[in-house]
DNA sequence: CTGAAAGCGCTTACAG
DNA sequence: CTGAAAGCGCTTACAG
């Protein structure tokens, strides 16, 4: 009774493929057969097939379908934070092209430490996910190294690289921070300021500032303020050092929309005019930004899209389609709206 | 060469355990174990194993592992959607709990058809997660029964139930609505006003709005301004309509901060005095209430500790500990600001 | 259109 | 402290 085959379930008590084909007459194999490629199965064995499903309440083991055939079915996700609503709209996208295609999503959350990350990562390409993706550019060189061997069809993506490790989706931080600040050079600010957090992407958007600020041969109005964080208040903060740091600044140029929200609040609470004394620009396109007044001018990201196309390149991937570029441009849109 | 044992390497290129095993001088068995746990392992064994590990760059197949183990590793959670910053914290705290554990989360997004819900947690359910958690509560008789006979743990959050499939944590929406709607009245409002969205959390938070009103022995200022979206601009379009629907209005409880914000701005576009003329209350606590001014008056919800708390609920039911509380309410706070 | 055999890469008792 | 044997529940060629 106990002895190896004798049992009619499994030991987690659900049935198993055999438990389905022994109810339906047939075996294991045409069970499989008639939940993976229904047409090469004869019509009413797929009938018969189908109701012992239905019947024992069948759901195929996914771990060892992946075993067997070496495709997990997963797509594997790695984000810093998802308590951030462009991150969010990115794992959004992504999430829903592969869901479309049958595939599941294993989440992985917190890239604080590289160290942490390579330990994560080797746990998620443990599952043998069919691809992976992450929010951001893989920098270590022993995690790229691994993410190489492993030889999982992989997408970075937000920030653009000349060497991705497999594929890149993104825009250029650096040419947005430009354009910005072209724009509001182009609008007569002569004394602009930035604003930022201290990370890889800010970085880059304060790179493209600087790039634009020398082709105008121009000087910062002030040192870049560094904000620790991304809120609202950290947004109103730095505007507040700003203005005691260099009173006579004529335009503030902020790495996220969230600091520039925060900024624009300020200037409303201390009566500071926008955007005629000083010029207060984003990047993101929030919702908020369109409804504060005034509204935010800002720079459109394609957040989501990053996701959806990120998830399209690696499904064409894994389905052995040829993936002509590697490097994905998504592109940039700025928005001008009333507060520069 | 070609031959079943033969080669060195898996088909899919990478190492296995035996090929550690090999290097190592040891076998298969006590490379599991000095990676599982170490501590049953000789001293020199552990290190020679660690060292083949190293060298072969291996990473455990962690479908074998889940399929001799009958543990996944991974905790499924099914969201409706996470580009939406409370559910993002939700999410964001059930992934830090569970990836303390080293847990890995799957993700499953999509809950707009009890359909498409029902494929969904089928699919995951086949990977034999050792947890379930779904934002918000299952209805479908179907999909309850299903998930009660895989006797995965599972957990059920943000709204609470009487009749939870297995564990449920989250808040009452009912009683938020009611005690933010006391609240108005204790501030003397007597024509108050509700804008919702058109689902089953909003609609438990009317009927909270209802109760207070009636134990006021008040009716409602207006029918309840349905919206069919969340965001700023749907909260001011309900506010412009809940104006001309009602002129006399004096109190407007929005189901959501998002809703709130949006109707405190139209209430600054149109000259609104608030709360002089009318009080706005939301519900949420989003960063941007604070900082609006008028600051808004919000229920705030645990929407993080909901999700760490169902992950350490669902962890003490793996690890087969007793879980003494199966329903569990983790409460709401009222935040009094200056719009109500 | 259907099936027998072998194998995917681990872990679980059980011995010693 | 270490290992031989069996098995987890599927799918993959290969036949017929």
């Amino acid at each position: 009774m106990s002895g190896t085959r004798a049992r009619s379930r499994g030991a987690g008590g659900r049935p198993r493929i055999e438990d389905v084909a022994a109810l339906a007459g047939t075996t294991a194999i045409t069970v499989s057969r008639t939940l993976r490629q229904p047409q090469k199965v004869a019509p009413e064995t797929r009938r018969r097939v189908l109701e012992a499903v239905e019947t024992l309440g069948y759901i195929p083991n996914l771990s060892a379908s992946a075993l067997a055939s070496r495709r997990s079915g997963i797509m594997a996700l790695v984000v810093p934070t998802i308590a951030n609503s462009v991150f969010a709209e990115t794992v959004d996208g992504f999430s829903e092209v592969a869901g479309r295609a049958g595939l599941q999503i294993l989440l992985g959350q917190g890239t604080y430490s590289p160290e942490a990350e390579h330990r994560l990562l080797t746990a998620l390409a443990g599952r043998q996910p069919d691809a992976l993706a992450r929010i951001g550019v893989v920098r270590r060189p022993e995690t790229r190294a691994l993410l190489q061997r492993t030889r999982i069809p992989m997408a970075e993506t937000w920030d653009l690289t000349q060497d991705p490790i497999d594929l890149v989706v993104g825009f250029s931080n650096r040419a947005a921070g430009l354009a910005m600040t072209r724009h509001l050079v182009a609008r007569g600010r002569r004394r602009i300021a930035f604003i930022g957090s201290d990370d890889d992407r800010a970085a880059a958007r304060r790179h493209g500032y600087e790039e634009a600020l020398a082709e105008a041969g121009l000087q910062p109005a002030a040192p870049a303020i560094r904000v620790q964080e991304i809120s609202y208040g950290a947004g109103r903060r730095a505007l507040r050092a700003l203005l005691q740091l260099a009173p006579e600044v004529d335009a503030a140029f902020c790495a996220n929309d969230v600091l520039a929200v925060g900024a624009l609040l300020e200037c409303r609470s201390f009566g500071v005019s926008v955007p005629d004394r000083l010029a207060v620009a984003g990047l993101g396109d929030l919702e908020i930004a369109q409804e504060l007044s005034p509204a935010l001018t800002t720079v459109r990201i394609p957040s989501r899209a990053i996701g959806a196309r990120a998830a399209e390149l690696l499904l064409a991937r894994v389905a052995g389609e040829p993936v002509d570029q590697r490097i994905v441009d998504l592109g940039f849109e700025i928005v001008e709206r009333e507060s520069a």
